[in-house]
DNA sequence: CATCCTGTTCATTTTTATTTGAACATAATG
DNA sequence: CATTATGTTCAAATAAAAATGAACAGGATG
């Protein structure tokens, strides 16, 4: 097996939590990326891989994040799985080990863009639908209640212009 | 107990639903808000509700709300409560009935406003607060380390202040 | 003022989301 | 090619969120 190559900052670093303990930075950064993720409906453990690897100065396998969060294989590879589908991390080489090490992307763009696209454009697409399907029932409302009716479903639609204004511009600031 | 005061056409409509079924365009109403809160992280009760007065001509008192979505008193009670604090709905006077009726306020504005400084605001702070805590960790940590930690903060000082310069542009953009 | 009507609160139950851990697949190693 | 290292998947366990319903508070009503 090659000797494991590494800078003397890194060893000196990786020394100093022998049994996997979080230095007072690394905390902050994951309680940073927790309650982030949290605000984006994602598991708290996402958030925490994030964090560890946002903080980190080297790259870390599987088993360093198990061991430094207290966490169960599964969860990390499922956590990993996520944020390697976001962008939002990625793997590197590590010569002379054979685990996949991973660093965290520091572009949000990609990280936005994917969210955006994967969670709110499906959902402003099945409002859209559903809009459709609602201007249909409309149609067959006794004339007394449609008039009303009609002036509500004017506004949902305002409200899905509007979104849809919105999000291309949301990115594009977003990715600046 | 003085009679109540309505008019045909809503006489009639709640007629049509003598057991508190819903029309395929309540249903599909309260589908549609039941995603957005949802997206929001609330619980669907409350898109439920907003859902069914929205798609109502007449305003509706919780019992209205918990026969028709079949919904326990302290859910509906307790989603109204959600729904009134951001400014969602609002409770008007019915002549000669004693219980609080309902409507959907369709400005979106209050709502998204009070979105934005009850939710995201709060997150934005508590993420300032971290920023600080960390540059003091930052300090007492090795120069070896050092550098490379101070360039990841720079980073994230950089996302705050993108969110929030992004915040009230984007709150006027929902109002608008 | 006793009773009824309406709505709120909160301990308990139910439902949903997340994590665990063991079984499995795959690939490297000797 | 047997063994070991690495990573994934998924059924079961656990934790977290939401809903229920009974107890309660307050106000109207007769």
């Amino acid at each position: 097996m090659p000797a494991k190559i590494s800078t003397l900052a890194t060893r000196k670093a990786a020394a100093r939590r022998p049994s996997g303990g979080l230095s007072p930075l690394e905390v902050e950064a994951i309680d940073l990326f927790i309650s982030l993720v949290r605000l984006l409906g994602m598991p708290k453990s996402v958030g925490e891989i994030y964090g560890l690897l946002f903080a980190s100065p080297e790259p870390l396998a599987l088993d360093a994040l198990m061991r430094r969060l207290h966490m169960s294989k599964g969860a990390a590879s499922q956590g990993l799985k996520v944020l390697r589908s976001f962008g939002a991390v990625r793997a590197v080489y590590v010569a002379g080990d054979r685990r996949d090490h991973y660093v965290a992307d520091f572009e949000l763009s990609k990280f936005a863009s994917t969210f955006i696209k994967e969670e709110l454009q499906p959902h402003l697409d099945s409002g859209a639908a559903r809009l459709e399907r609602m201007a249909h029932h409309l149609a067959k409302l006794p004339k007394a209640e449609r008039e009303a009716a009609r002036a509500r479903m004017a506004k949902l639609q305002h409200w899905k212009e509007k979104g849809q204004a919105m999000l291309p511009w949301l990115l594009k600031f977003l990715v600046a």
